[in-house]
DNA sequence: TCTTTTATTTGTAAAATGCAAGTATATATT
DNA sequence: AATATATACTTGCATTTTACAAATAAAAGA
């Protein structure tokens, strides 16, 4: 049987061409990157630059210039937290709420279509098959494990 | 239900995170993109330069200077192909096929540690169900079409 | 022979990255 | 309270990555 790390490889590197087509909007584009943190944005409740950064497996530094970046676009705001100076707290503006449901419904438009190539049956099964993945992965100590 | 999205947003960037620790050899260190080079010019047969960056959608012109790097770093050679010399036909040297082999026994040994928290059963179906997915993603006109 | 196509490289300029060092605020220690 | 330490984030570099446009070089077509 083929190994698994080709079988991943593989499926890994498609979707990563997915996601490189994903992120135009209305009138801008963004990149794999930041629409990435969008995403995370919008899914955290008001989240700390750190947990978004970390989320994504981002170092600070190149996060911070990240979301400078977002917000000269004008999809980003960012204000310090009340109770601790330190932290500055994250949310999508209207536009960058746009650009996330956006990209959202541009990849779900994919997806199905990659999913129209299955029969119900097995579309249920690889469903099934990436979350039993996606709790294996949580559990796994080589793998992503102060992530969310 | 949760989305398909969100299941593979989650997937390939843990899988992501994986490839990014994946890459260290016996001395050196190489980047993500470098071991999927590595990876590709090892499973095809003596393959063109234009022939690995279609694959792996990179930009020819990025990926000339990808192959300039690795060829720096011993890892990959690039001769003119004799009948006809605007193609250059890559290979990897010994220590690029080191290398390679390396980072498959690393993938594999996390895989390995992955699928460890899945019964029999559940591994057995999440791998069939990444080969239908697989399939699915070859069928399908918004994603990889002219990939392998 | 002359033009066009194909494969690859270089020029240049922009963007992304990450380490080391900085600032600013909170917490701990004395 | 004063000082030290820790935490969250930013900036200064210096490197790497990227990609468009233009160049080179070889083959194919007219």
């Amino acid at each position: 049987m083929e190994n698994k790390r080709e079988l991943f490889q593989i499926l890994t590197r498609r979707f990563g061409i997915l996601n490189k087509n994903c992120c135009a909007g209305d009138d801008i584009e963004i990149s794999t990157v930041h629409s990435h943190i969008l995403y995370e944005i919008d899914k955290q409740h008001i989240p700390t630059m750190q947990q978004i950064a970390d989320t994504l497996a981002i170092d600070v530094t190149t996060f911070s210039r990240q979301i400078q970046t977002l917000i000269k676009m004008n999809l980003v705001s960012k204000s310090p937290s009340s109770d601790d100076k330190r932290f500055y707290v994250l949310t999508l503006t209207n536009e960058g709420h746009n650009m996330a449901q956006s990209v959202e419904s541009s990849m779900n438009s994919y997806l199905n279509e990659v999913f129209s190539h299955m029969n119900e049956f097995e579309q249920e099964t690889v469903l099934r098959s990436i979350k039993l993945l996606n709790n294996a992965m949580a559990k796994s100590s080589v793998c992503c494990t102060p992530l969310i």
